[in-house]
DNA sequence: AAGAAGTTGTTGCATTTGCAACGGAGGATA
DNA sequence: TATCCTCCGTTGCAAATGCAACAACTTCTT
């Protein structure tokens, strides 16, 4: 097996797939490769899209922009992850905005044929389908979970449930956030300098500790 | 084919699915019907759920409460749509509470043996998947939709996405909306009265009228 | 070393928002 | 009719927020 499909092992989507039906699913798929500066658009809002994407190398943030020009994070994506995969099998236009927000490698796979059913189809196909329906599952739960961050009324509730997360999900206490903070305000869809402000009453309070993206939780909040 | 299960025919899940093949699927499924009185709980949050529903008769909120005890509507759904699906798929904790917002009439549907791709299954049931990962589709960009009302900064930016939209996917111009004030409030997230002020705003600016449930966007405001 | 660019915190201020409380309109019921 | 209840709008007020501008600090480039 080509040594850069290696991580597609680990990807999800394979969960369950032999190596070398890997490879075979691959070119099954009419796949193709194709690298990203940072920055460079990967998909752009209220655009089309035949085929699904996949992380290969890199990392991606899946954006949108209100008419206001504020931009916001829905959330980001890390080697392995898909995306574009809703609105494949929905045919609709994207909500969102795909950028590289570094440099990276993204390889692309037709799935029509997985979605009508009637086709003869070779065996790795069913449990491809059923990997799909998985990740568009665990997707559904994340944006559900973005919106319980979003439809709290202040800011402090707003990083408080985040930074609860991200500490249930490290298993850490000193823990680590993957955004700094223009991209944790854009995540909350607030504004930098008000999230900053709050930050610091909360560290007044000796509700947390902060040094640059590591965060220390108090213990007392920890315990409800 | 039994009076009650006419409906499904319209239900997205049973789509290009014979019509007398619907009944032997539902038997196939094990299901079960459940009737729900006004304002009874569904599903609760935090619980998990082997079976997925869809709405036979009623209307049913998706809910979600904050540690406040703020409620905020994730969503309605209507005769012929499914709930839980995510939550069977990913086998996961369901992040909102289901409630039946009139008196209501629900049938549940095992669907286990859907996900392995494994065993010998009915002839109907690929077709019954890819319903599955279309309707998983639709609601991954109707969250995103919602998490767009969410992001915006202001009730009147919050307000106006809401309507525009309403008033796209009705065609209509003075059109109606699913939402008493309580509602909608409660759906895009904000206090209540705040939103009322906001709306006598928009009122006084000749930028809507409304009436009830009635809203009637200015024609500027649609050129856009 | 110098300068440029990016990140983070700070502050003043106008505006927006949540909150609580109240009142009126309309519907249902006894 | 009287009473209760729900829905909706209104208002005063304190607090939260967005916005803009600036400063301190770091990182990267030249």
């Amino acid at each position: 097996m080509d040594k850069k499909f290696f991580m597609l092992e680990k990807c999800l989507l394979f969960n369950g797939i032999k190596t070398e039906d890997i490879e075979a699913s691959l070119h099954y798929l009419g796949f193709s490769i194709k690298n990203y500066k940072k920055d460079e658009i990967i998909l752009l809002a209220g655009n089309k899209m035949a085929r699904l994407g996949i992380i290969l190398a890199g990392q991606v943030d899946i954006d949108k922009e209100d008419a206001l020009g504020n931009r916001s994070i829905v959330t980001q994506i890390w080697p392995g992850e898909i995306f574009a995969e809703a609105i494949v099998c929905a045919a609709e236009a994207s909500p969102v905005t795909v950028v590289a927000a570094t440099d990276a490698k993204v390889i692309f796979l037709s799935i029509q044929m997985l979605l009508t059913g009637d086709e003869e189809v070779p065996a790795f196909c069913a449990r491809l389908v059923s990997n799909l329906l998985k990740i568009l599952s665990y997707k559904n739960i994340e944006l559900n979970r973005k919106i319980e961050y979003l439809s709290l009324r202040t800011i402090r509730e707003k990083i408080l449930a985040y930074l609860l997360a991200q500490h249930k999900s490290t298993g850490k206490n000193p823990f680590t956030i993957p955004f700094d903070r223009n991209q944790l305000a854009a995540y909350l869809c607030v504004d930098r300098s008000a999230m900053s402000r709050e930050l610091g009453r909360m560290r007044d309070e000796k509700i947390v500790k902060f040094k640059k993206n590591l965060f220390t939780l108090n213990k007392k909040i920890l315990l409800e």
